[in-house]
DNA sequence: ACTAGAATATTGGTTATCCAATAAAGCCTA
DNA sequence: TAGGCTTTATTGGATAACCAATATTCTAGT
């Protein structure tokens, strides 16, 4: 994995598969900022060379999915950072 | 702000004031490896000199404190974060 | 006083992360 | 079939984040 943005992008494709276009938005709604074409798509590429997101080409669109491999690195990344930071959101929130 | 390992470092700090060790062991505790020295002191440089963090030296010690500056910075952060990873953390406590 | 160890700190360099600009390819409408 | 629009993608470069190695300063035990 590259670091928190590839994190992000795991998780949403875990919740169902997605457009590029799709992707940077949701991600643009959390973040705050629609991260660049040169941002998303080079995390994409790179998921992609670890098999961790398969791509599947519909035109000028590209489904990007999960693959089981992705779902397991996913959950080992969610373990880490709830340890490494959990409380820290958590207290957050009231 | 740098980076994660900053909005660690004023999460910890705001829970109490710490020596540079004391920040790094927990920091290792929560990372599973501890910072090293050219990692955590340039962080602290950063964090003091835009003033969220300030230091008392007591000998050889150097104790780390967060300001008022520094709190308010936190609790920007945190909103951020969980805005942004918050429900990706708690999906992965159960 | 000397020395070993601990805490703090700096330096130089590597890799990760990300953006701005640009390009290419497919779709749609006229 | 020409034009513009959208989506996907690449390139080059800037900055952030971090580590390994080294240096400095203070403390404590002898």
């Amino acid at each position: 994995m590259r670091g928190m943005l590839s994190f992000m992008i795991l998780f949403l494709l875990s919740k169902r598969s997605m457009y590029g276009q799709e992707l940077a938005e949701e991600i643009g709604r959390r973040k705050g900022e629609k991260p660049n074409p040169g941002t998303i798509y080079p995390a994409l590429k790179d998921l992609t060379a670890s098999r961790l997101v398969s791509v599947e080409s519909h035109g000028r669109m590209t489904v990007y999915r999960l693959t089981k491999s992705g779902r397991t690195t996913l959950a080992k990344a969610q373990k880490y950072f709830a340890r490494a930071y959990g409380d820290i959101l958590v207290a957050s929130k009231k």
